[in-house]
DNA sequence: TCATAAAAATGTAATCATTACAAATTAATA
DNA sequence: TATTAATTTGTAATGATTACATTTTTATGA
């Protein structure tokens, strides 16, 4: 996605795309790394002097409420986000910290129990070592 | 379970069962509402006027480092925990805001991605309409 | 039983992510 | 260009959670 394409889909999802908007959106396209409103402040900061983290927050929660990224709680104390909206997993290493995407097949989940429930968001959220901090332990 | 059940239980996942641990792991067990530490004190502090907060807190993060309870994050501002340790998912309503439960056949989440990952916790988290707003909402 | 050490619980203060809010800046419109 | 609306800013407030030193309770051994 190119800036253009962001400008057109945050228009489509009705955001007026301002610079800011257009920049912290193009940050999580470029930057598949589930990052916190912290991280997207540190590193635009530099690039746009006059930033402030309240944009930053601001910015984050209406992408989410306009359906435009995702809020992710896989660690309990701070917000992740994610500007892919496909159906996914996300897998979080306890010894590393990386956040992993891997593909879902939803329909896979019975939901038996939950008869005439409308699901509107999953969030799949696994937890344990990675492939890499395996093979670190081992040696 | 009654409380000689949640004492042997404890005991068994290396947990002193002082008096304290052994009512907030028994408002867990009684309770399956998926409870804030707060809500669990102000229920408790009642029934046992000691009790403090920061014991509440103590009390549930040792619960979950040693594998008694499990903790929810489905929320954004506040951590939830969950005595059943079975595999099973979460639904939140956005309408009503209560956490049901429902079986989760995990096996059937194609984790193809993850090839070489050594899972150690899973959370499936559902959002939308549970079947009760769903009809308040049609009338 | 009493003394002592270890563990658990308490209460207050600190931390840290997030939000509230009012003021300032920028963009849109007529 | 003037005026209004939208966006952004900066600071202060909020609220959940943790740090930490003190107190209380429990366990152990003489």
């Amino acid at each position: 996605m190119d800036i253009r394409e962001i400008e057109r889909f945050l228009k489509f999802n009705q955001i007026k795309p301002s610079h800011h908007r257009l920049k912290i959106y193009e940050y999580l396209v470029k930057n598949k790394n589930h990052p916190t409103a912290d991280l997207i402040y540190r590193e635009l900061v530099d690039e746009i002097p006059t930033l402030s983290k309240t944009t930053v927050y601001n910015t984050l929660n209406l992408f989410v409420e306009k359906g435009a990224a995702q809020l992710i709680t896989i660690d309990e104390s701070e917000n992740r986000y994610d500007a892919d909206m496909s159906i996914h997993g996300h897998f979080k290493c306890k010894h590393c910290g990386k956040v992993y995407d891997f593909p879902l097949n939803f329909a896979a989940i019975d939901m038996g129990g939950l008869q005439n429930f409308q699901v509107e968001e999953n969030h799949i959220y696994l937890k344990g070592l990675c492939n890499d901090c395996q093979i670190q332990k081992e040696n």
